[in-house]
DNA sequence: TAAGTTGTTCGCGAATCGCGAATATACGAT
DNA sequence: ATCGTATATTCGCGATTCGCGAACAACTTA
């Protein structure tokens, strides 16, 4: 499993298994018997690993599926396909997906507005 | 590291020794291996570990200061600490404190207008 | 061709693993 | 107090796995 995600990972970022292996110290061979299937990396290394691919121990280990790093530092609330894992609340209530329409047109309305209006600058 | 995170975690749960053993098809001495650091558990033992006490490989492992899964099924727009770290955006564009502000008040005096004027049903 | 880079595999010594056994501790029930 | 049971901790053993350098193949570039 992790030797899997570990060399879509690099493909993905086109380093060499030398840099991979100068970036946690150790031998090339022992990197390359990761991806191998070969050996497995020790759990210091899994971590350190992650924070290279800047993904989760849990995609390298396959408990998760998505490689992204689960922060959400910025959610599109135009994307469907994100929000479909989100439920907002406003007071404890849920959002419908229409409360949500109509809050994207009101901003974006407000926007139309203050820059066509108003020029504060 | 990991050892304090499962101690903590079952002492949590008031789970024996030999539960998680049991859970995990392995020798009670060997979870207690892991506990003590001893001993440190493969890569499929972190992993089902994690599922076991419902949290991630990342806090097991020292990656993740928090043993919460992040799931953020629901996120309360109306707590500002969680916004402090999310940025939501619409069309790209980043939201201001503002636009969110109102975008709460607009979805409340929705609710209300449907709950006073209108009785669909 | 020669030199360099990259990726793969192998064997060796060393380190670690998983297990059962032995021991220690805690706590009711008799 | 004395069992009996459940729980926790540590140890040694055999087996497995690790990390490393070495060797080699494939490929590019000079």
């Amino acid at each position: 499993m992790i030797s899997k995600r570990l060399s879509e990972l690099r493909k993905k970022k086109k380093w060499p298994l030398q840099y991979i292996a100068d970036q946690l110290n150790i031998a090339k061979s022992t990197y390359a018997g990761y991806e191998s299937g070969y050996r497995q990396p020790s759990l210091e290394a899994v971590k350190e690993l992650a924070q290279l691919f800047e993904t989760s121990t849990d995609y390298l280990l396959g408990a998760a599926d998505s490689p992204e790093k689960p922060d959400f530092h910025t959610i599109e609330l135009t994307e469907t396909a994100m929000l479909a894992h989100i439920c907002f609340t406003i007071d404890g209530k849920p959002l419908t997906a229409d409360d949500l329409n109509q809050m994207i047109a009101f901003i974006r309305v407000k926007r139309e507005m203050d820059s066509t209006q108003t020029h504060h600058q």
